[in-house]
DNA sequence: AACGGCGACTTAACACTGTTAACTTGACGT
DNA sequence: ACGTCAAGTTAACAGTGTTAAGTCGCCGTT
């Protein structure tokens, strides 16, 4: 049974290999130039080998997109743990997305298709996006115990304001250097907490 | 000369010709499903001519994406000379957007690579871009007379909330309904321009 | 009237893409 | 030594962007 384990780790490891070398092409070269075959080369196996792993390439789009929910997610909760204000949580949530970003823009395109990165498979239906939203609106709960429905135009209206001005901020770069855009990013994020209460 | 008129003219119809096809199929199929021969088909005509109106995929979505911009700031312009109150004139520009978006999603998408659109080609250097930041930059100063670089900031921010809530009112368009997310952003904006002042 | 050239257009090709079926190869148990 | 089975490969299909080469008919010249 040694074997089994010995199999099946190594399982583990050619399944992280195809992932890790997606994403390392898409940082390099951009989504655009991902291509199975390309993946496969790195790995030195033949491209079939890819669709024993993941059945398709949307799905295993779906999965980096996914990791990156996650890993924003865990983020999230273990800022919950450290801070108790309200504001203060909320604040760095939204550092830690805008960080995320920009130390990783390959897997933040991914997530919201965005230049080249592109996965059919719809976002809304993900466990690990249901349970961002239920941590950030339960934050702007605690210090604005309103209406579901109202909370649910708070996450909406924040979660707009975060990803668009990423997206700006990637986007015009090298118009607009990103310290200035963080800056704008810092203080926007902390008027609308302000404004929360 | 005649026959030299009529051909220019046909030249013309059969290049429009090629814009709208791409369009019809980004529209109903999404962009990723637009290929030069499936709109050489369509025109019948085959693929390699094509390439005598645009050098190459790039240019033309390239092209698609100017002529949004062209058309949102000829929007601009005409709300600029309806309404005086800068308060008024930005709040119908941010609503002319979203019902842009609304409208035509395919040509917002390849404005802003969004979900399988891909350009390679940088919007920053358009002459459309820059004469629509132009326009709001003029506004936002002509009732907070600041610093070009203050300006600058508030055109981001602007931005950034506007285009930010319309991709995710269109991600999220399932779960929350458009009704719903353009009051919201109604909301916003009303509550962006009152800020300025 | 025959010929040359030219412009409009098509076919064929190259190197890719995602994806699947069919095949090879080598190790293991009987 | 033989059959089985898993691991991995090659080959193929239909499609992509793009370009070179080829066809075909018209028009002016000799």
């Amino acid at each position: 049974m040694e074997t089994l384990e010995r199999k099946q780790r190594s399982r583990e490891q050619t399944r992280s290999g195809i992932v890790l070398t997606a994403k390392d092409i898409a940082r390099r070269e951009g989504w655009q130039a991902v291509s199975i075959r390309k993946i496969a080369d790195a790995i030195d196996y033949s491209a079939p080998i890819v669709y024993e792993y993941f059945d398709s390439k949307d799905i295993l789009l779906d999965e980096i997109r996914n990791e990156g929910f996650h890993h924003l997610r865990l983020e999230y909760e273990r800022i919950k743990k450290v801070y108790r204000d309200p504001e203060k949580r909320l604040f760095e949530m939204s550092i830690v997305q805008w960080q995320f970003a920009m130390a990783q823009p390959e897997i933040y395109e991914v997530m919201y298709n965005l230049n080249g990165a592109y996965c059919v498979l719809p976002v809304r239906d993900s466990v690990e996006v249901e349970a961002i939203s239920t941590i950030i609106r339960e934050i702007i709960f605690t210090f604005i115990p309103k209406s579901q429905e109202s909370i649910q135009k708070l996450y909406f209206e924040w979660w707009s304001l975060s990803h668009g001005m990423i997206t700006l901020a990637m986007m015009l770069r090298e118009r607009q250097p990103l310290e200035q855009s963080e800056q704008v990013y810092r203080d926007s994020i902390r008027r609308f907490v302000r404004g929360l209460r």
